[in-house]
DNA sequence: CCTACCGATCGGTAGG
DNA sequence: CCTACCGATCGGTAGG
């Protein structure tokens, strides 16, 4: 599919970078051809990230729908975003990782929907701590804004070291600095897995 | 001064779009007067980079060294990058987080130079927790490169954070989870300043 | 969907 | 350090 590949190139050259010229060259069509499906650079660029968001939503979110609220359900999905980063799903590694770091000192559409998708996914985590509480499986005096902002800083951390490093063991150090943290805020450790 | 300008650029667009012919703009010079005193685009973004290591040594490590030893410096170093990414010193925050990114999926001396100064970041960190354990501030059994890992996440979070959403409220919450994560592991978290 | 074209910009070179 | 130029590529348009 055109967006499909135009977020793998994004993801590892950025979104810039994804020419119309180049994307044409890639699907046998002509740069025009390509330029008419869009309309412009900016609406190219808004599909792609549409396309983006609409991956993580079947391939992170939806899977985790179906675990029941809890600690053990806020695990598996940062154990979920752990595996989409490590298994190239998007051969730059986290998509929004990437195109967020691109557009974050610029304006317009692309970096509006880039940031609303980025607090779309913090605010999903911050609901999912949330339930965990309300059920008495984090402490009840537990952070969730802090908690939230913490677990995605060690999630893009594995993500970084491990684009920049070539070295996957920071996915297995970020998962075991995840565990620590969610085992000292548990009210019981022993729904966690001992490690990762 | 012509690196410092070049690297104020690259924070925010990223060091590709750091152009022979922008940068002869901004400085009043041809774009083959900036040519020649490099001799080549990568030779330019080299010592881009080499400027932007000089900036990070003189405004955060060389003031860290006339701290003794211990968990206070470790918190002190943290402080002062979440200070240098705040003020804007580059005004694209931290100018390695946006390059690093930027060539993580690349290859060649450019990569490789972020990739060893990155390196260095976290090898200088995790020594200075290596000497806190040594004088027993920190827990014995504290995992080293487990906690720079830690501490590098949630630094370079606050930073996206920041950037992206243009809030610096997430400065005040890395700082509050470094904190938090010093205290835990502390013989004596009594030493640590009690907040932000 | 195509060819053919526009002006702008890129890194780099020739020649001074 | 400069002007003038090279071929390549960019987003976009004209016209079909």
């Amino acid at each position: 599919m055109v967006l499909q590949r135009a977020a793998e190139i994004a993801s590892v050259e950025g979104l810039e970078n994804v020419s119309l010229g180049r994307l044409g060259v890639e699907l046998h069509l002509s740069k025009s051809g390509v330029f008419s499906l869009f309309g412009s650079k900016e609406e190219l660029q808004l599909a792609t990230v549409r396309a983006a968001i609409r991956i993580y939503i079947e391939d992170l979110l939806n899977p985790n729908r179906r675990l029941p609220h809890g600690i053990v359900r806020v695990w598996r999905l940062c154990e979920s975003w752990l595996g989409h980063s490590r298994s190239r799903v998007f051969p730059g590694g986290c998509f929004f990782f990437a195109t967020s770091v691109e557009f974050s000192a610029r304006r317009g559409q692309v970096r509006d929907l880039i940031a609303g998708a980025q607090r779309e996914w913090n605010g999903h985590l911050e609901q999912l701590i949330g339930r965990a509480i309300e059920l008495g499986e984090l402490e009840p005096d537990t952070d969730r804004v802090l908690l939230a902002f913490e677990l995605i800083a060690l999630l893009d951390g594995a993500n970084r070291a491990a684009l920049l490093h070539g070295d996957d063991a920071a996915y297995a150090r970020s998962g075991r600095a995840i565990l620590n943290r969610l085992r000292d805020l548990a009210t019981d450790a022993s729904v966690l897995p001992a490690t990762v």
